[in-house]
DNA sequence: TGAATGATGCACT
DNA sequence: GTGCATCATTCAC
């Protein structure tokens, strides 16, 4: 279990950095369909990143899920990246050496960074492309979105808002957008110490 | 502490 | 063929 700390927020086919922005296509089709469905995409030939359909069937949108902060089921967590991870060919073909050397640094990772980015919340979940179209609101999903405890829910003045990571390809109007919504130092967010 | 870099697969043009 | 909604490592300061 864990409790989502950033997000990004991507909106229908007018918003350049979104998936969405071709219109439908095979890939993107889940963004135009039920809220609260699962959209994960590769990016870079590595990452997988999930995100979470927001709108009303027919109308493109999601929010990308780019960090959480894990509270139960640690172990588990490191255990799934350490899987994803050795799937990645430079892993694969390492040496025994290397490979070991690979899976103490991971033992060495502080349980607050297990997650801390967009492909790190995937691996930690062991969520892949196939997951896309799973009901993220079923009860009976192997992963789910619940909510916050109201007694536990955040003040406004707890949540940063500052423009979307990685996504200067979109051009200045839609780049410069405040769509990512963070936890105001929360040591689960991504990126470095600073920038939280 | 921060900038540069390499790894890697696939959707889209 | 091109360009990514990234991450970890390396190197310079």
């Amino acid at each position: 279990m864990a409790r989502i700390v950033e997000v990004e927020a991507y909106l229908g086919p007018e918003d350049l950095a979104s998936h969405a922005r071709f219109g439908r296509t095979a890939r993107n089709a889940v963004m135009f369909g039920l809220a609260g469905i699962a959209y994960v995409y590769l990016v870079y030939g590595m990452y997988d990143c999930l995100n979470v359909v927001t709108e009303e069937d027919g109308v493109a949108g999601a929010v990308l899920i780019r960090a959480v902060e894990p509270l139960e089921g640690i172990e588990a967590m490191r255990r799934a990246r350490f899987v994803v991870e050795g799937r990645r060919r430079a892993i694969r073909e390492a040496s025994d050496e290397a490979r070991a050397a690979a899976a103490q640094r991971l033992a060495g990772v502080p349980v607050t960074r297990l997650a801390s980015g967009p492909g790190l919340v995937a691996a930690a979940f062991g969520i892949d492309r196939t997951w896309t179209g799973t009901d993220l609101c079923d009860p009976a999903s192997p992963v789910r979105l619940e909510p916050v405890p109201a007694a536990d829910a955040l003040a406004d003045d707890a949540v940063r808002i500052t423009t979307r990571i990685g996504v200067g390809y979109a051009g200045p109007d839609w780049a410069d957008r405040p769509l990512r919504f963070v936890r105001r130092s929360h040591p689960s967010v991504s990126g470095p110490a600073a920038a939280r």
